[in-house]
RNA sequence: GGGCGAUUAGCUCAGUUGGUUAGAGCAUCGUGUUGAUAACGCGAGGGUCACUGGUUCGAGUCCAGUAUCGCCCA
């Protein structure tokens, strides 16, 4: 027998390679199989009640990177406060309707040729949709996103479908939907209007043109020859419904003449105006107060009638001319001057994008569509050749700015007034009660509440309607003349019949089948009605969602009391929830609001598409759902979340660095027996009781960072006492004991007992982050194997009083700690460079001070702990009358023992095992070996 | 263009009510060990705290402006 196998070295099967990628869907199959979600509302089911309610996410691909880091967020926190001893059920769901679903799905129809009827698009889109819910699924289980899946929720059931017409019902009854014309931004590719949600800016070259409408008569004294009022604009399609000028009433406008004409602009902008057309040798005139202009009549440059001046406060002079083209049917600014001055909301396109004859449009016009293609717009190239012929086109340049375009089809959008159904937002104090229910949700990060005080205060009445099939119908029927009936208990009635059948029968049954049972009101009974064809905006779908689940499902409550999502959500989901919330229920359905911010690359700009970085799967499969989490709890999220396959490997390192420990304790633990085995608290030696300590504030860290989702805070904790308190410094210093003493020795069970209680701590500690390897960690502690029918995630999670130790003890080691490794390390590694010694254990260490000074007082009182705190040979203390601590390190005296590896002063005999030193022989005769 | 936020070593984070030479961990480099070994130890280098100006005896910390980045809006 050689003296190496009389030691206790590690001892265990957890593999040292973590192998994530393979071995992680074994354990997710393990806890299907034992039910561990089930197992945990169990345990909890008397516990206090904690919900988190689930942003749904939109069905149309596979998990973005993005998601995956919302979802694990949810699920570590809700984790840990499973392990806290909460009831804190999951109920993930998903957003189905919707224009991308429904566009996606019509294009690869229109591809194969076929042209289906809106009930037979949405049985495609229900597919569509349910076929990336089972993907999306498993890819959310992959992560290790523990949930109730059994019950999940989708905005398509018939169920929920009913709430939302039933949430509907609740807004008609009180008064607040609306019908009128007003502009709405309109996808020409998609013919449908969009919600500001929908539109997306991009940068776009426009033509900029400069057109002066002509002021007729003897409108303006002291002006001889033409005069002209000049707009400018970069949508030179809108101009056939120019019914107006508008300038503001308080800037300066100055005659500009040039070759006898004479233009009016506003004064700042003057230069650039003779510049940009060209105007050489203009001449500065008179300049008048923009509300002296108000009562001018120019001519429509080529329609036959008067585009008036009118005042307007938005107009600015950052560019064009100061005197803006107003367009009441194509701008919602114009919309609202054209109310003001009595205009007509005037608007002669069609759903196509091209003007229609409706005898004012002139007739080379006519069907042209203002659609751009390609960079190119019929529409403007058509009225900037009417313009020429007309003389009445000053200029044009290309001019580059930020252009709504449809968040699907990537065009640019269009304005265009037409007949839409509003949600009224001001009637009933409806907006000051929402931002009263704001104030009372705490909102995480702090600035979040002014994000969503902002939206809520400057958003406009909401525009509801969508002409699309995918979505959940308007309950609206018209009469013969165009009335609508949309009537509170009817739209009850449809809910009722759409509960049973989804809402697929709107699309399915005549307006007469649809009605039947249902009692009318008396203006509509007996009337021949037909079905209106609109959609409601999907925003209402999954602002339902707290009626449709939190109120629904038993095991959930109202309101929630935390909702977590990307900060895009304060303008979307935060708010569509609390507007439905209000107005049907009185209350904001969230007490506590978290977000997150958004992954950016390495550089810490925007995630391009093109990378592929998008997808949550490519990292899981190169890197493991444990690696992923990681990187989601090693971060800020609050502020933004960068990417890049540089930071995994970072975060790879820490991992290794945790499973590594995890992997020593669980070695030095074997054969370790807590029940037989431990040491009572006043056993322990003072490193011990120094490393409960440590872990006791450790784990009291951790538990504040969690409390307050910081993740990072928890993360930082977590390598730091990882890598220095266990690693570098107990574990380094244990090393010795584990190895070389007998088993029953006080000190080594003592540091067994300490092991066994640190490493439980710290596999609960990481537990919610590193769901995986924990559960793995602990499956070896508890039975030996990989697998165990015991759960990590049916712990409890750690206290700080769980870890005794004397606080004295405790601190005097702390001092005796950091005195090594503020003084005691520089001479060795000095040594070392002179090749004086190798290993520390090959010193000794000598430190002499005053009797009085309180160091060597304390260094005297665990003189015997020395040389194993500092790790060497030897340490001898001495006195001297004066002057500061001193300490001299030197190769330590007498011989190495051969299986301590550690220098005494003589060896003795070992029988078969030769000379060993005095400790070492005594450990071998305990254990029977000589 | 507007609103909100961020900006501390290569990376991820700490920096308490403004107060001595700005701290960790990881990474890097050097080195030791070979009984945690695709591991572990020790040491070193690395920051004009985005920039400019201000308040103050004193500012990473307070104020203003600028720049860059992100989200939202136009």
């Amino acid at each position: 027998m050689e003296l190496k196998d009389t030691l206790n070295l590690p001892d265990t099967k957890f593999p040292m390679r973590g192998n994530l990628v393979k071995r992680e869907p074994s354990r997710l199959e393990h806890w299907r199989k034992m039910g561990l979600y089930e197992k945990i509302q169990e345990q909890n089911a008397q516990g206090p009640s904690f919900v988190l309610h689930d942003g749904p996410p939109f069905t149309n691909g596979d998990v973005h990177i993005g998601t995956a880091l919302n979802k694990i967020l949810k699920d570590s926190i809700l984790r840990y406060k499973s392990m806290q001893g909460f009831r804190a059920p999951y109920v993930p769901g998903w957003d189905c309707h919707g224009l991308p679903i429904e566009f996606k799905v019509t294009k690869e129809l229109r591809e194969k040729g076929e042209d289906l009827s809106p009930a037979q698009l949405r049985e495609a889109c229900a597919d569509f949709s349910a076929s990336f819910i089972e993907k999306q699924r498993g890819q959310f289980q992959r992560l290790g996103v523990l949930a109730d899946w059994a019950e999940e929720y989708k905005t398509m059931k018939p169920t929920y479908e009913a709430t939302i017409l039933r949430t509907f019902a609740s807004f008609v009854e009180q008064g607040l939907v609306y019908r009128s014309k007003k502009p709405v931004y309109w996808s020409i590719p998609c013919e449908t209007a969009l919600a500001e949600a929908e539109v997306e800016y991009h940068d776009h070259i426009s033509p900029s043109i400069w057109v002066r409408f002509e002021i007729p008569g003897h409108q303006f004294l002291h002006i001889d020859g033409p005069l002209y009022i000049v707009i400018w604009t970069t949508t030179p399609w809108t101009l056939p419904a120019n019914l107006a000028v508008a300038v503001h009433p308080d800037l300066e406008y100055v005659e500009v003449k040039h070759n006898g004409a004479t233009y009016i602009v506003v004064d700042q902008l003057a230069e650039n105006f003779i510049q940009s057309c060209e105007l050489e040798g203009a001449t500065l005139g008179e300049k008048h107060l923009g509300r002296k202009l108000e009562s001018l009549q120019p001519k429509h440059p080529f329609i036959d009638r008067n585009s008036p001046v009118v005042l307007a406060d938005y107009v600015t002079t950052e560019s064009g001319t100061g005197c803006v083209h107003t367009a009441p049917g194509h701008g919602l600014e114009d919309y609202l001057t054209g109310l003001k001055y009595g205009l007509e909301i005037y608007c002669p396109l069609d759903d196509n994008g091209c003007y229609v004859d409706d005898g004012q449009v002139p007739a080379e016009l006519v069907g042209v569509t203002v659609l751009e293609t390609k960079g190119k717009c019929p529409a403007n190239s058509a009225v900037l050749s009417i313009l020429t012929e007309k003389g009445a086109l000053m200029a044009v340049k290309k001019h580059e700015h930020s252009y709504p375009h449809c968040w699907r089809s990537k065009t640019p959008v269009v304005f265009r007034a037409m007949d839409q159904w509003f949600v009224s937002l001001d009637a009933h104090h409806m907006r000051e009660k929402v931002l009263e229910q704001i104030e009372q949700v705490k909102w995480t990060p702090e600035a979040g509440i002014k994000r969503i005080r902002g939206a809520v205060e400057t958003r406009p009445d909401w525009c509801i309607s969508r002409q699309r099939s995918w979505g959940v119908p308007i309950p609206v029927f018209y009469d013969d003349d165009k009335n609508p009936l949309i009537d509170a208990d009817v739209i009850k009635a449809l809910a009722d019949k759409v509960a049973e059948n989804g809402t697929n029968i709107w699309f399915e049954q005549s307006a007469a089948e649809l009605l039947d049972g249902i009692e009318l009101p008396a203006e509509f009974a007996g009337k021949t009605l037909t079905k209106g064809g609109d959609t409601l905006d999907v925003w209402i779908d999954s602002g339902c969602s707290h009626r449709a689940v939190l109120q629904q499902n038993e095991k959930l409550s109202w309101p929630a009391d935390l909702y977590l999502e990307g900060s895009d959500q304060h303008r979307g989901w935060f708010q569509s929830s609390i507007w439905t919330g209000v107005i049907a229920d009185g209350a904001a359905p969230y007490k506590n609001v978290v977000t997150h911010g958004f992954i950016v690359d390495e550089k810490g700009e925007k995630i391009s598409k093109s990378k592929g970085a998008m997808s949550s799967d490519g990292w899981v499969k190169k890197f493991g759902a444990d690696i992923m989490r990681l990187w989601v709890a090693s971060q800020d999220y609050r502020g933004d979340i960068r990417l890049s396959e540089n930071h995994f490997k970072l975060v790879s390192n820490v991992y290794r660095g945790v499973r590594n420990t995890l992997m020593y304790q669980l070695g030095n633990l074997a054969g370790f027996d807590y029940e037989t085995d431990a040491v009572k608290p006043a056993d322990l030696t003072p490193i011990d009781q120094w490393a409960l300590m440590q872990t006791a504030g450790f784990v009291e860290r951790v538990t504040t960072a969690m409390d307050n989702y910081e993740f990072h805070r928890a993360y930082q904790e977590i390598d730091r006492f990882v890598g220095v308190t266990l690693s570098r410094v107990y574990h380094a210093i244990l090393k010795d004991r584990l190895y070389t003493f007998a088993p029953e020795w006080t000190e080594r069970a003592s540091s067994q007992t300490a092991i066994y209680l640190i490493f439980r701590a710290l596999v609960r500690v990481i537990a919610p982050v590193l769901t995986f390897t924990a559960d793995e960690a602990w499956s070896f502690h508890v039975s030996g194997e990989e697998l165990a029918d015991d759960s990590i995630h049916l712990q409890p999670w750690p206290k700080a009083s769980d870890f005794p130790f004397d606080a004295q003890v405790a601190a005097d080691i702390d001092a005796v700690i950091n005195f090594r490794e503020e003084q005691v390390n520089l001479p060795l590694e000095k040594l070392r460079e002179e090749k004086v010694i190798g290993a520390n254990l090959e010193a000794k260490v000598s430190i002499t001070a005053t009797e009085e000074d309180p160091l060597l007082k304390l260094l005297k009182k665990y003189e015997a702990d020395l040389p194993e705190l500092f790790i060497v040979s030897q340490v001898s203390l001495a006195t001297k009358t004066d002057g500061e601590v001193e300490l001299t390190a030197a190769h330590a005296d007498g011989e190495r023992c051969p299986r301590s590896w550690r220098w005494v002063s003589e060896l003795v005999p070992a029988g078969d095992f030769g000379s060993v030193s005095p400790r070492d022989r005594d450990a071998l005769k305990a254990l029977n070996l000589i």
